[in-house]
DNA sequence: AACAAAATTGTCTTTCTTTGACTTTTCAAA
DNA sequence: TTTGAAAAGTCAAAGAAAGACAATTTTGTT
């Protein structure tokens, strides 16, 4: 089995026992697993990204560490429709503000939460000397990171239905 | 833990209690720490500012202290100073993230909201290959445009009370 | 075997924290 | 009024941790 494999597993478990969240530090994982700290980076890059379901953050310095939090996901969830099918790599603003809106007609956020997103996807948040394509990737990266923290906020009981 | 992160709390738990004021001996609280006293201005320098809410000054010589005042403002006020004097057409991750926050913390906006703006505004959202200062003035876009649409909900409140 | 993709390693950079040496301000006693 | 002690301030260096990325090795596919 490849090392990648191991440490994915490991933390995998880690999150699997009951919190949704576990915070690490890269140097004491990558000494127990006897390789490179990249390798950790490496690992949360390949298998730990938004589209896996998982954020992470993390702290430099002293007392530093990589938090991973986990985001449930539901099958047939309206949500992850979107974060995997619907949301490619681009997304224009029409139907960036089209998305927002029936979010809040399915009462998946709240119609506050729904203007906010929309301003934040609207043409005069990302006016900006840089071609079409180019805001229409950075309007589906924005989306697709509220959308994720969308579903962290979703409490379990409202993820059994859509 | 981090040493910062204790001293932050016990600070804040001093705040806490009943006044918004707090007045505090630099080198009393350094020996109590067991720290250089300059690590107390590490902590009020990176999480005490004005954008955490907060603002102190300072006595030397004989009897002298630092006084930390937690700021009070009504909502209207605290968005109207975010647009018009703190928020310009540059806005780092590191500010965002805090002045986010700070908004949840003085309920101007719900603790969803708060998350779903720094989501926006997060890193990873404006991941792309673009130099810095280009996404520090995409970030301020999209922040004020966030903020209008937090005021122009807040709006009916507003005419009610202050 | 040849090539492409994935994994591994190492080096250098950046960020955050802690410490200490030196400076400035203030008060009060001589 | 001078002066010295008692604060707090400033700043830079050292230390601690994570990030970025390129170079190399391994693995899988045709």
């Amino acid at each position: 089995m490849r090392l990648s494999d191991t440490i994915e597993s490991f933390i995998k478990a880690m999150l699997q026992e009951d919190q949704p969240e576990v915070e690490l530090k890269r140097n004491e994982l990558a000494e127990y697993f006897h390789c490179a700290p990249s390798q950790i980076n490496y690992v949360l890059a390949t298998r730990f990204t938004p589209d896996h379901g998982y954020v992470t953050s993390s702290q430099r310095g002293g007392g530093g560490f990589i938090r991973i939090v986990r985001v449930r996901q539901s099958s047939g969830d309206h949500l992850n429709y979107l974060l995997h099918e619907r949301v490619g790599d681009s997304l224009d603003a029409q139907s960036a503000q089209i998305l927002c809106a029936q979010l809040a007609e399915r009462k998946v956020v709240t119609l506050e939460e729904a203007h906010l997103m929309a301003a934040a996807l609207s043409p005069q948040a990302l006016s900006a000397p840089m071609p079409e394509a180019m805001k229409n990737t950075l309007r589906a990266k924005i989306f697709r990171c509220m959308l994720l923290t969308v579903m962290q906020q979703k409490k379990p009981q409202d993820q059994e239905n859509g």
